[in-house]
DNA sequence: TCCGCTATGGACACCGGTGTCAAAACAGAA
DNA sequence: TTCTGTTTTGACACCGGTGTCCATAGCGGA
């Protein structure tokens, strides 16, 4: 081995005396192998810090050390955590992290995955919300040979390879809570049609009002797709009712900010004539006045253990996990004041 | 070739009828070689449609079809853009983006990246603000064979791989808007010390208030760290001076939003009371109330081009590239009002 | 016609690992 | 001691490309 160079296996082998496909069973653990020949093989490679060249391998497995994350940035706060999640998890193993944003409404968007999973064959990918609802796309990865974990807020299916927050009891636990605080008239604020996330958002919210005995009603609910302007129009509406609402849930901290917007539009002030909660405790959450309370979910943590799964198959949980999510209290929900 | 397969180089050279080695140079475009024959290789590519396996490309060129980008997570919005402008660019070409979020605070920060690159065997890196600034790390990168992109506010060096806004422009132009709208005391939040960009917007809001025959005060000036808190604090500082400013500009938008908030405390209305004007046209800026007048720089182009600086150098510019920021107007500055 | 030169293409080793399969080493039984 | 069965190890081909260097073809000039 020249000086300066990086020690390959070969070196490893002839410093050790054994052959190179003997310092590849030490390196992938195989288990038949003498105990004496392992140490000896460990301690040279200690040794010389060596470290298997990926690029091989990737080409003798036909498998690359690459995780990819596919998304359609669902907000940037969110990748950004799960980025983090993931690092955690793979920093300082053989692992990298590749990112893949893709756009969930072009036709081709199943194509262009297969092309890029099987272009850097990758090891698996992560797939989040919302793409990670469409079961078309997480078939078309496993059948590549790729390990699929998918990020979500309900149960998708029976896969051990799922990861999901528990919005609808975080949801109703937030709606039971401005319940107790003497809230009768509850808004509510739902995401997209066809969105899980928003679908589990709801029946957390009906749930909530269930508990708390009060009868959600249809006049002051809306239907928003996740960004500002639709919450503002949602909240215009809301608080245009008849009868309007003390209090508003909003199906995540974009549309929240637009239904304080909306209010402030009407001349109310937040908190003290509406009291509003958000989801999602992304950036703008707490940067907003008044700060929203908001409901917060575990991401990096949850991506920490979604990459665990994809890279530790063998000792991370066989099972589907489960993260609770939990009710950040900042000033833009109080109690009611008739 | 098995049916299912992908094809091989060695599928393409049997059925064209040439070695394998001839393929090799068409698919690298080698010049030495006769028209015909490129073509019928080029034809049989097409028909099998067949990809070179990057993989073995990367253990044959010692040198992975991977672009890392490196950052120690500016802001959210920013990192995405990035990321996207890069996708933007290589999307359909060989090339992966790999990312690595790390923390500038770690002394190990510069090791840990060599040996991400040196393991990975990436093509090319790309810095992010504020990391990009670190001459060490980049020459660190450089020596590792690995092309270097930074993207910046400012000329860090003469290197041709630099992709840059003007800020100090852009902040200039919109201090001399302000001062054209009849503002005469015009408050600045700095950014931390040590920062290029904060030191740039520094001399662009010096350069504005010249132009406008201003003199700047430092009664109303403070320097923060970019973070929420510190542009409350800024705020608290600025609006209690003995005489007051009727317009502030913030070096980025968080800080804006503080300065916004410590208005609120102080029962001031924006922008009737005072305007306000942030700095990078983050989501927080569009859903704050009222909304964030800022200044702007296509993230999304530049990291476009920088990526082309990456995979395409003898395509793309040899010279350092700069983007105009421009000055989004929304509600947070008004006219003066006495 | 023969020679030498250049343009083109191919044989072969190599990048640094892993899979296959057979050989070697060792233990226990006959 | 010999034989058998079980570990443990190694030789060798292979993954799918690229670099080196030599062979051949085609051509002009002597």
């Amino acid at each position: 081995m020249a000086k300066g160079q990086k020690p390959t296996i070969n070196d490893v082998a002839r410093l050790s005396g054994v052959s190179k496909k003997t310092v590849s069973r030490v390196i992938n653990k195989s288990p038949l192998l003498n105990q004496a020949t392992r140490e000896k093989v460990e301690s040279v490679i200690a040794e010389l810090e060596y470290v298997p060249n990926p690029q091989a391998r990737a080409l003798a497995l036909r498998r690359n050390f690459l995780i990819g994350l596919i998304h359609d940035n669902p907000n940037a706060q969110m990748v950004l955590g799960v980025q983090e999640g993931i690092l955690d998890t793979i920093r300082n193993t053989e692992f990298a992290l590749v990112v893949r944003p893709v756009d969930r409404h072009s036709p081709s968007m199943v194509e262009d995955i297969r092309g890029f999973i099987e272009q850097q064959r990758l090891y698996g990918v992560m797939l989040l919300p919302p793409i990670s609802e469409n079961d078309e796309l997480a078939q078309a990865c496993r059948d590549l040979g790729c390990t699929v974990v998918r990020m979500g807020s309900a149960r998708l299916d029976d896969d051990a390879h799922l990861v999901a927050s528990n919005d609808r009891q975080a949801v109703s636990d937030a709606v039971a809570w401005l319940a107790e605080m003497g809230h009768k008239r509850i808004g509510f604020v739902a995401g997209p049609e066809g969105f899980l996330s928003a679908r589990e958002r709801e029946l957390g919210f009906a749930e909530g009002m269930a508990r708390a005995g009060l009868k959600p009603d249809a006049k002051i609910a809306a239907r928003g797709n996740y960004r500002f302007e639709s919450g503002l129009a949602a909240g215009q509406k809301l608080l245009s009712a008849k009868s309007p609402p003390s209090a508003i849930f909003s199906s995540n901290d974009e549309m929240a900010a637009g239904v304080l917007h909306a209010a402030r539009e009407r001349g109310m002030s937040v908190p003290e004539d509406l009291s509003i909660i958000g989801f999602d405790d992304t950036a703008i959450a707490a940067h907003i006045w008044p700060p929203l309370t908001t409901v917060r979910w575990p991401i990096r943590a949850m991506a920490a253990t979604a990459a665990a799964k994809l890279t530790r198959p063998e000792t991370a949980a066989s099972e589907p996990s489960f993260f609770l999510s939990d009710l950040v209290r900042r000033a833009s929900a109080i109690e009611y004041l008739p």
